[in-house]
DNA sequence: TTAGGGTTAG
């Protein structure tokens, strides 16, 4: 209704230029008129430079927020000389910078002969608001040298860059600044406070500044809702919106977000019920934003058909952060062929704009699920889209490489990459060592610290890890003393384990439970398991024994130390031992993780389990296993009923051995490939000693290279030799 | 001033 009144005021004060503006800015405020309608409206052009006086173009600049306009009034204002007015110039600083146009907001601020606070916060303000952090404090810091005191709007303008860019000491000091000058009485900056400390850790601090204000607003409320679920405090975030709601106020769509992200480290499936309907109730149903983040609690929560129905029906339009937390949610909560799915729509369609996120993502799909063939094509892509020049989609092809036992083409990657981060080395030194290329591992890691790259934590474990594959037990104990002597690194429990692995893999044993006893850091379940899988494959049954019992104090729900200790009794011939092992995990509920082989054929990814007869081809698959374990008994291998950790017969036991995932896996494989082609497979657990021996005798009499991913490391089985040596 | 997807090991 007012829309229509402006044509009309214009007719009405055609000369009196100051009275029809002062009415047209009043409409506009009215009307929500765009800026460039306004524009129109005023005719600027039409009329007598000199008639527009300086409040007239601050009034039309204050709602201006596009370009074109924009530089119109720019222009009229210089041929008006009225460049030199400081608050024109703060207003056209103001406007540049909500256009985006940093630059002359800036060059506007270099011409000005006097400046005065607000001219500094605009340009602050706007390099903050458009993610130029590191300018914006460059400013801020400018400002202070020339001993212009800041506002409380200066400093609620810098306080997200300390944030983003992680200055907690400077944040911190600012505050002390602010205290001393009496500013902190201001809504904005007690709420950038509330944020500053919550993203710095501190929750506590936010929570009594959040306390200590008189006035609080919907943003504040949401400042510190949002800072207990980034604090992974679900429960809390949840009671402060209890809170909220009682004192009347209702929930926006950044609330609401900020509860599903509390949701998302709590396990609690009945609050993202709850949310949903605020959703609805709310009016967020058509959110793009806040449907993402329920659908990832829905995933989260492995209530996959509600996932689906919000990102089929809810999101009809989908941006590329919907897809990516698709495919990462069902990745994630194990639904791997629905992954793949939503993987093959991301890659078919031009009509999702693939960023660096989604790339990083999609690799890593197919580096943990070892599906090299589409990793190949998502590099592809990368190349073509000029991603793959990006460090980060760089270090996660790597990796994937690296995963996906292709240590060639990792190599060649990582010697192109111009940009390698310290992520990029670890995936390479991961890969060496995975493959038990342990001296190789080593001199990477060497030329890395050569280049000046700081290794981080998992640089660590890697090299750590590579050393205990390669049984090299000195050299990896010299790297960790070296490492931690010389960078600021404070070993992680994680560490410990790797070097309990590394002496217990090599047989020190009692070195390694000694190191246990003497670390620095109280040891916990993982240590004790790493200990045990030692003590089994040492067959030190003794101290396996006393280390179990330690375990079952520490994690009495782990089904597969359960497992470990049974075979390890099974192996020693100790039924009566088995027995108790089963009947006590029994009694809990615990289920063994059942043994899943995969292969990836052309672009499918199949999975295989002990006994599971659910592949369409099955009895094609069990009579060329059959065909396979003649051929190779011929050659000399002899099944071993020894390792089946049951007490049953030996026929049950033959047949139990010669069902299991990887041999079907393997017979598959070579079923569905041409001769003389590398077969690929993972397997989510240790590989079996008599599948490591089958393999073996099946890469000879076959002349294939199998190339086995086990949950420690890669097998490379070529004629009748694994790259293991037996060792692992 | 508050809010979405993030690569590395095990």
């Amino acid at each position: 209704m007012i829309r229509n009144q402006i044509p009309i005021a214009l007719t009405r004060f055609p000369p009196c230029e100051k009275k029809s503006l002062l009415h047209l800015k009043t409409l506009h405020r009215q009307s929500h008129f765009s800026a460039p309608e306004l524009c129109q409206a005023t005719n600027l052009n039409l009329l007598p430079v000199k008639t527009i006086q300086s409040p007239s173009y601050a009034s039309i600049l204050q709602g201006l927020k596009a370009l074109k306009p924009l530089q119109q009034v720019h222009t009229r204002i210089i041929t008006s000389g009225l460049a030199q007015n400081i608050f024109l110039s703060n207003r056209l600083m103001n406007s540049y910078a909500s256009c985006g146009v940093l630059t002359v907001a800036e060059v506007i601020f270099q011409s000005m002969p006097s400046k005065n606070v607000v001219s500094w916060t605009i340009l602050i303000s706007g390099f903050s608001k458009h993610e130029h952090y590191l300018e914006a404090l460059e400013i801020f810091r400018k400002m202070m040298i020339s001993g212009v005191l800041p506002s409380a709007v200066t400093l609620a303008s810098v306080f997200p860059a300390f944030v983003h860019l992680g200055m907690i000491k400077i944040g911190r000091s600012l505050h002390g600044f602010l205290i001393r000058y009496g500013l902190e009485i201001n809504l904005f900056v007690e709420t950038s406070l509330i944020d500053l400390y919550s993203k710095f850790g501190s929750i506590g601090v936010a929570r009594k500044q959040f306390d200590m204000m008189v006035e609080k607003n919907m943003v504040s409320w949401n400042a510190i809702i949002s800072g207990y679920s980034y604090n992974r405090f679900g429960k809390e975030a949840v009671q402060l919106f209890r809170m909220m709601q009682r004192r009347g106020l209702m929930a926006d769509s950044i609330t609401i977000m900020s509860l599903l992200a509390a949701c998302m480290v709590m396990v609690c499936q009945q609050i993202v019920g709850l949310i949903h309907n605020l959703i609805v109730k709310n009016g967020f149903s058509n959110d793009m934003l806040v449907n993402t983040a329920l659908m990832e609690n829905y995933l989260k929560h492995r209530c996959i058909n509600d996932a689906y129905q919000i990102f089929r029906e809810e999101l009809p339009v989908k941006d590329v952060v919907a897809w990516t937390s698709m495919l990462v949610g069902l990745s994630d909560a194990g639904y791997g062929k629905q992954a793949v799915r939503i993987f093959d729509e991301m890659t078919g369609t031009s009509n999702i704009m693939l960023d660096h996120v989604a790339f990083m993502c999609m690799l890593s799909c197919c580096s943990r699920s070892g599906a090299l063939q589409r990793g190949k094509l998502v590099h592809s892509i990368t190349i073509k889209t000029s991603f793959g020049d990006d460090a980060l989609v760089g270090s996660a092809t790597i990796d994937m490489y690296s995963n996906c036992g292709d240590l060639e083409s990792a190599e060649k990657l990582f010697d192109i990459l111009e940009e390698k981060d310290v992520v990029c080395w670890n995936a390479m030194i991961a890969g060496y060592g995975m493959q038990g290329r342990g001296d190789d591992a080593v001199a990477l890691f060497f030329q890395m610290k050569c280049l000046g790259v700081l290794p981080d934590e998992a640089t660590l474990v890697s090299i750590l890890c590579a050393c205990s594959h390669a049984g090299m037990v000195d050299q990896g104990i010299k790297i960790f003393d070296l490492t931690v002597k010389e960078s600021c690194l404070v070993p992680t429990l994680q560490h410990y384990a790797c070097l309990v692995d590394l002496l217990g893999r090599a047989g020190r044993l009692y070195d390694a439970y000694s190191l246990i006893h003497n670390m620095p850091l109280e040891p916990d379940a993982g240590i004790y398991g790493v200990m045990l899988g030692a003590c089994k494959v040492r067959k030190n049954f003794e101290l396996g024994t006393i280390i179990s019992q330690k375990l079952f104090e520490l994690d009495p729900d782990d089904a597969g130390y359960y497992v470990l200790l049974s075979n390890m009794y099974a192996a020693a011939g100790n039924w009566e031992g088995v027995k108790v092992t089963r009947v006590s995990m029994k009694s809990k509920g615990l289920k063994k993780i059942p043994g899943l082989s995969t292969i990836e054929i052309g672009r499918e990814v199949h999975t295989f389990m002990a006994g599971d007869t659910d592949h369409p081809e099955y009895p094609r698959i069990i009579e060329a296993l059959k065909r396979l374990i003649t051929k190779i008994e011929a050659a000399g291998y002899m099944l071993d009923t020894r390792l089946v950790f049951q007490d049953l017969p030996d026929d049950a036991k033959r047949e139990i051995i010669l069902h299991h995932s990887e041999k079907l896996a393997i017979a598959f494989g070579i079923m569905n490939t041409k001769p003389g082609t590398t077969i690929r497979i993972i397997k989510n657990l240790r590989i079996c000693d008599d599948c490591h021996i089958a393999s073996k005798f099946i890469s000879k009499v076959e002349g294939r290279e199998i190339i086995m991913k086990d949950a420690n490391r890669f097998h490379i089985f070529k004629d009748g030799i694994c790259s293991c040596k037996d060792y692992w």
